[in-house]
Order: C-alpha cells, then sequence, then structure tokens
DNA sequence: AAGTGGTCTAGACCACTTG
DNA sequence: AAGTGGTCTAGACCACTTG
C-alpha cells in the first residue's frame, strides 16, 4: 500500500479541501480526532497521521487539550535589504531596529555573548586561522513577543575587545556603529540565500513545528580591507519577506 | 507525555547524531526499523515516527524495500543577483544563462507561451487594470537535465506584441535584451524573497517531494518609467542560494 | 470531571527490492 | 523467498484545557 493514495492523505485531502473553501474559517476548530475517527471509521493513529501532515504544512495548529485550528495567516514581516545603510546608522538602528522601524511591530531581542575559537566554517567564511577567538553574539529575536529571528554573529575577537559589541546591547547603531567607530565600517554586505527546514533546536527557538519552512542568510560583512563580521540568520520563512533591490 | 521530551524524538535526535557526527556517511544506510525496534526495545510505529521526522528535516531519503539513507547533499547552485547586469546582457546572455555561465553546470528549459487577462495580483504588481492583456512565459528550467527552477513572468502584451519576446526562444539575451531593443531597457529590480514548501503541482513540475523547502521571489523589473515585468519563481531550495550584495 | 491532543504498544498486511 | 518501508488496527495512558 506504497502508492500515493493512503487512508490518512485521503482524510488530510478532504480537511485541506473544506479549509481551502472556507467551510472552516482561520482561527476556527477543526472537528476533534474522536469526531474524525467516527465520521472516517479509522483508527486513532490514521487520522493523527492526516493531522500531523496538515501542522507539518502550516494549516493547522494544534493545541493539546484544546483542538485543532486553522492557522491564521499572520502578517508579513517585510525586510528590505538596502536598510543596512549609512542612513539607518546614522538615525541610530541597528539592522533588525531598522525593520521593526518600517514596520510597525516591536522588536526585543534576547541576546547572549561568548568567545569560541573560530570553527572552520567560521575561520573560512573570516579569512582567519582556524581556533582564531571569535566573539559570538547569539541573539533571538521578537516581533509584538513572537520568535521571528535566529542570529548568530561572529567577528574576529581582535576588533571587539574593550567595546560595547561585547556587551549585550552595543548601543545606538548596533554594532556595525560600533565597527564604524573603531574605524572598520563595513562597506559591503553579501548575502547568500537558501530555503531549509527547521532543525529541532531551531524550531524549538523559533516556536516552529520541526520541518517548517525557513530562510537561512550567511551575511558577510566587508571593509575596504577586511572581512570584519559573519552571521548566520534562521528566519520563519512564513512571516519573512526579503526585499532587495538589484 | 506531551511535554518536549518523547521517546521517538528521542530516537530521532540520537540518529541525527550520528549522521552529524559522521558515524553513518552520506549514501549509506541507517539500521533497518526491524534493528532500530530491537535496539531501542519500541513498537514499530514509535520507530517510524522518529524516521519520519528525519525524512521531514531532509537528513535522509526513505526507500521502501531497501532502507534508509543517509542523503547525499547535491552541489549548490549558486546565483549571483547583480547578474542582471548590462553586462550579462551585452555578452548574450538572459538571467539563467548567466547563471549557467556562472555555475558549471548545462542549462535547459521548457517554456510555454500564452496571453492572458491579467489576475488582480499580476495587475497590483504590473500597474495594470485586471483583466488587461498580459503576456505569459510559463518556464521549467533544467540544471544539467535536472529540473530546478519555475519562472512564470508576466508582460504587459502592449509591450511584447510583435517581438521575439512572444516566442519561446527570444534570442540572445533573453527577453530583458528585447525589452531594451524595443526602448524599455529594465534599470531596477525588485526581488522579494520568501521560503515556503512545494505545493503538489509544483513538487510535481520540480521533481520534488510535496512539501519540500521552495525559494519563492517575485521579481519585478522596472524602466525609468514603468513597470515591464512581474516574474514569479519557484526554486528548490536546497539546490539553489542566492547571492545579494548588498 | 470530562474532553482533548500526543504518544505508545503489539501486532498485521501490503507493495516493493534484493539476492 | 526473505527482507524492507509504509500504513493500519484497536486499544491504552498521560498532560493539558475547559467548563
Amino acid at each position: 500500500m506504497s502508492d500515493g493514495r493512503t487512508t490518512w492523505r485521503d482524510i488530510a485531502a478532504d480537511l485541506r479541501g473544506a479549509i481551502e473553501r472556507g467551510e472552516v474559517r482561520p482561527g476556527e476548530q477543526l472537528p476533534t480526532q474522536s469526531q474524525l475517527i467516527q465520521r472516517y471509521g479509522v483508527a486513532s493513529q490514521t487520522v493523527a497521521n492526516a493531522l500531523s501532515a496538515l501542522r507539518a504544512e502550516g494549516l493547522i495548529r494544534s493545541r493539546t487539550g484544546s483542538g485543532h485550528f486553522v492557522r491564521e495567516r499572520p502578517p508579513i514581516l517585510r525586510s528590505t535589504r538596502s536598510r543596512l545603510s549609512a542612513a539607518e546608522r546614522a538615525a541610530g538602528r541597528g539592522t533588525f531596529l531598522s525593520d521593526a522601524h518600517a514596520g510597525d511591530w516591536t522588536p526585543r531581542s534576547e541576546t547572549e555573548i561568548r568567545v569560541e575559537p573560530a570553527s572552520a566554517r567560521v575561520a573560512d567564511a573570516l579569512g582567519l586561522d582556524e581556533g582564531v577567538e571569535v566573539l559570538v553574539r547569539d541573539r533571538l529575536m521578537f516581533a509584538d513577543d513572537v520568535p521571528v529571528q535566529l542570529a548568530i554573529s561572529h567577528l574576529p575577537r581582535e576588533l571587539t575587545v574593550g567595546t560595547r559589541i561585547e556587551e549585550p546591547d552595543p548601543g545606538p547603531g548596533g554594532i556595525y556603529a560600533r565597527l564604524e567607530d573603531a574605524g572598520y565600517a563595513p562597506l559591503r554586505f553579501d548575502e547568500y540565500v537558501r530555503a531549509g527546514t527547521a532543525s529541532a533546536p531551531e524550531a524549538d527557538r523559533l516556536g516552529l513545528p520541526t520541518g517548517a519552512p525557513v530562510l537561512r542568510i550567511t551575511r558577510i560583512a566587508t571593509t575596504d580591507e577586511r572581512l570584519v563580521e559573519v552571521n548566520f540568520l534562521v528566519l520563519d520563512g512564513e512571516r519573512f519577506e526579503l526585499h532587495y533591490i538589484v
């Protein structure tokens, strides 16, 4: 029984249709598992598989003890990548605050600072030798208290020691403004964008189901002479839209 | 038992660790379900759940009758978005051919041309009235004969009538070169990037499993005066990496 | 207290692949 | 023919939410 059509796929398709036709509207509850077991005359596991698939597609949210609900599509967070501009820095906003300023949501972030030897991947990206000390700023960012973005930034330690970059709050304009103060103004940003699925720890931190679509961005900041930062970003793929002007 | 830790999650984490530590290498087979049932002393469904999660993460591929195998990560197709440049057009390459030139893969595409009344979405993007005639170029693009990109381009019909843009092969430099010939040289491209999961028809055309991560790009081309094209792109999220210089 | 989702058991059967 | 993955049955128990 491993051709395309299976019972749980049929049930999932049936429920998906009901949602798409608007018979169950966003925010409303689907029939309970018991009701679905009765309606389709199948075992509990079969219904569970169907609902699990709809959850993975992001069509429903399930709340233990409460029910399965059609997801309300949250507003999209637009993020224009021309934002990394001197104008925004001059206005005292870092990149994330700059996004928030363009949208109308309230930003917040939790930052953890640590010092690590550069991994092969980081050393390669920053043009350092493996094992050289780097400063890591591990940030989880919230929009209206919903976690939406994970950013793990790495900088050569020699550039950050004694600056506010090593503090959770680097001050107005963010770390790029502090780099500029130190004579390392980033002039160019290279962003490498991929789509992927959330790993278990990422899903946990971002409050997504495992396997939910995410945007993965590797951003490399460069002065006119050297690489100063590599930042690994993971964004909720369904809530974020990146805007690039080419 | 609905806190984070469950048996199937523990088993998935265990196998994920073995893969990440390289104990099971890409292409190699995981223990069979029977072996895992024995090893962990659990029911078949529990092991099935764990493997299902790893599959959703894209870590393994399962082949009925054969086994579960660690996925080989296919080579990444880099695509630099500064490619939409006059230089590339002058060299006689369209955007897709330009990507191919930068990578070392062989491009091919299947193009279907049709004329349609503008949908609300397209009309909105192009600043036209709904229902106005637009030319649609529906293309499926292949790299080394593997389908990797879907591009559905819409242009106001008045700009394309009588030009090679209405032919499957628009000639050297692609449609942007033809627009330039007609006095509508695109000067600015706005790209809006999201991550999502492949719908059933998209998965079918791109040869992906339904729900696989994809990159969705809406690209709007503008001359100094007007909007000339809106292009909806869907890319295999795991094979493509977009490169933007900001 | 009753209902709900999530997980688990211990089997069963089927389509498919491999030797 | 034997082994494999995928699905299914018919229950069970637990944590949680709701009235």
